[in-house]
DNA sequence: GGAATACTATGACAAATGTCAGTTTAGGGA
DNA sequence: TCCCTAAACTGACATTTGTCATAGTATTCC
């Protein structure tokens, strides 16, 4: 297990790698490794946010509770991804939870870290903003997607999205096992109306499922779905 | 009508304010002022944008066209917002389109003078982060409330949204009148479904309507409506 | 191994929302 | 002014989705 950043792969797909050798080692430094079991949160919504999370392995929910006591998942993130951000940047209390889909590991990065890069080092501001620009515009996605789609083209996409986007293991069930009730937070509907669709889409044949694993049957339906037929 | 970047009241309200006096200069040496009329694009969706565009005057709306053929108005921008940011930064096509709701008044800056200054000052990066972060935050909300509310709290909010961020006029009505459609397509609703609750609300004295004008009657009970009675 | 607990599943029903069809109203030109 | 068109509105109905109740199934923890 490589413990510094310099040589840590996972850099590579996130803004640290627009970070000089020294502001490596400083962030190597001063950064702590933590173990965040299944079911733990990084942070909590309301939080202040002392650092950034780098995510090494694992997977975790970024969820907002809703007044009528619903969790909404607005956020997946794995291995690469940066968590805490924008909290950090912008001072303010985060507005999301995190919390570990699978077990998690995690490297915690303090505030002053990034601060200190942000004020030095240009091309990693905006290496930042680039990725920043790129949440946002998904997030527009999301927007349209939820209020533009029925559940169950929702659903569809919510599939393909767990598959382009975590992969497939051996069997080819999808590799990010959700529970249905995540499932429906992504989706944001309700557990049961989820979990009769999918009992529909196993009918159909559009996927297959074996306890709480599912895999992609007939994508190009799916995506028919997704479309509107 | 001052057409000076260096003077122009605008600039205090977005990241423009952490230019220095030259680079202003610049930007307002390479910008042109447009004028747009109501139902005009300043730029469609898929449309590669060389510059960004600075609101003086009117508001514009900010939508996405889904597959159904329903637009989301996804944010409303007025008097200092800075439109196209992110797609510059980003050197992507923009993912939304942007129509007058107003009469428009808008200063066009090309990109290069956005980018000169982005690599050159840190300040100014750090600044539009900021606002990204910011708009970020805004567009995680709207995700929650639009899958996790009721079209009927949404209204509600809605219209909350409109007085507090274009006030009202000197009789008492929304600042900032919108057609049934676009309230609808905010919303994320059918046109009819809207009306409908426009409708419900006038009945029940939460609202006033004249024509298309909207104002506000009980903001206490239209508060209480969205926060789920 | 077995009880306790959480998750998955399904039916029945109610509520919310969308769709279609048609009417009324308002505002902008000729 | 009056017409004409677009927008606002209303009703009836179908569909979608959520809620409640209940039962089956897996998982965990002693």
């Amino acid at each position: 297990m490589e413990s510094r950043c310099e040589n840590c792969i996972i850099r590579q797909f996130n803004s640290l790698r627009a970070m000089s050798k020294e502001e490596l080692k400083q962030v190597s430094d001063s950064k702590t490794v933590k173990t965040i079991k299944k079911g733990e949160s990084l942070f909590q919504e309301g939080d202040k946010l002392n650092g950034v999370y780098c995510v090494r392995n694992g997977v975790s929910k970024l969820s907002k509770l809703s007044s009528n006591g619903k969790d909404q998942i607005v956020k997946l993130a794995s291995k690469g991804e940066v968590l805490g951000q924008r909290s950090v940047i912008s001072e303010e209390s985060t507005n999301l939870s995190a919390i570990a889909v699978d077990d998690m590991e995690v490297c915690f990065i303090p505030k002053e870290s990034i601060n200190n890069t942000l004020q030095k080092n240009p091309n990693f501001t905006m290496e930042v903003l680039r990725h920043m620009a790129h949440d946002l515009k998904e997030a527009d996605d999301v927007i349209v997607n939820i209020s533009q789609k029925t559940v169950k083209q929702r659903m569809a996409e919510a599939f393909l999205y767990l598959k382009n986007n975590f992969g497939e293991d051996e069997e080819g069930y999808l590799a990010l096992t959700l529970s249905r009730e995540d499932i429906s937070n992504v989706v944001g509907t309700a557990t049961e109306s989820a979990i009769r669709i999918i009992s529909e889409f196993k009918k159909k044949g559009l996927i297959v499922a074996s306890g709480k694993r599912i895999g992609i049957k007939d994508e190009r339906k799916l995506l028919e779905l997704v479309e509107g037929f």
